[in-house]
DNA sequence: TAGTATCACTTGCATTATACAAGCGAAAAA
DNA sequence: TTTTTCGCTTGTATAATGCAAGTGATACTA
């Protein structure tokens, strides 16, 4: 039963996909970053700061540095000002839009007060891949999908 | 920017379907338990312990216990064995699988060492309607997908 | 019927993660 | 030159998790 070989470091080698995304992204507030990224438009430090949940300052700069790590997302500064630092989502990123999406369409489904908008949520049902190819071309464009909050 | 109104909870009324979810599963182990319930057709408090990820039997518990009261698990005796107790996924929790599929999709795609199977990811991406009909039937007749290990 | 095993937990304590408030250094604006 | 803005870091309190052991209810065994 798989029994723990030789060195035994916990985890290792264990590659349930489950458990690979989950070591990423299995926290309260990673997905928020990524949420706020892929759908908010947002990618500024202080952006994320200001979301409604609240995430702790230190919390925000060490899933940042995790995401960067991981290969998520990409730190540089912006050209046009200098101070601040532009947040983007790579790829593996972005790529991680169906999951999302599919998460959506879950608490859209179940949570009586969800803010997900109808239109999305109907077209997810409809016609997932045409909402697919337009929130990835918005995220790439970073054209935020909801209004000015979250 | 939605300022906390009067008695000013945290976390109260913001409604966004991704923060929804997260308060629901968005931590290292619950979707583990879903994944053993769901994929591995696992149903007794032991099975999950034995899982490889070794989860704490006190994590455990608390989880399936959140899990009941939200209403993505269902908690009875074994009729057959009165001393075990199943745990068996609701439709809510059923209505998971295209989170999940999706999250193995993604490691699938980014982990070099993924476990999950070639042919699983293949049908995922040609035929995504068929393997979620499929899953399901196995789901609740609880046929494990996956050999007998996790 | 007494003793043992199984099973689903609980309890106590150490370690780690998160929350909250404050501060700091670099860049830019005044 | 001073003040602001911005992206963090630091310190400390609190909460979550990890680990080992124990408990009570059922059931199996001699």
């Amino acid at each position: 039963m798989a029994k723990r070989t030789g060195g035994g470091k916990r985890n290792d080698r264990l590659n349930c996909p489950v458990h690979f995304a989950l070591e990423i992204f299995g926290d309260r507030w990673t997905l928020l970053v990524i949420r706020d990224l892929m759908f908010m438009g947002k990618r500024h430090f202080h952006e994320f700061i200001e979301s409604p949940e609240r995430i702790a300052s230190n919390v925000l700069a060490a899933r940042l540095k995790k995401l960067e790590r991981q290969g998520l997302i990409s730190r540089h500064r912006d050209p046009d000002n200098r101070k601040q630092v532009i947040y983007e989502l790579t790829e593996k990123g972005l790529d991680l839009l169906p999951t999302l999406l599919e998460v959506i369409r879950w608490s859209g489904k179940y949570d009586p007060d969800t803010a997900a908008p109808r239109n999305f949520l109907d077209r997810a049902a409809t016609d997932r891949d045409g909402l697919m190819r337009d929130l990835t071309a918005a995220a790439k464009q970073r054209k935020p999908v909801v209004g000015g909050r979250s």
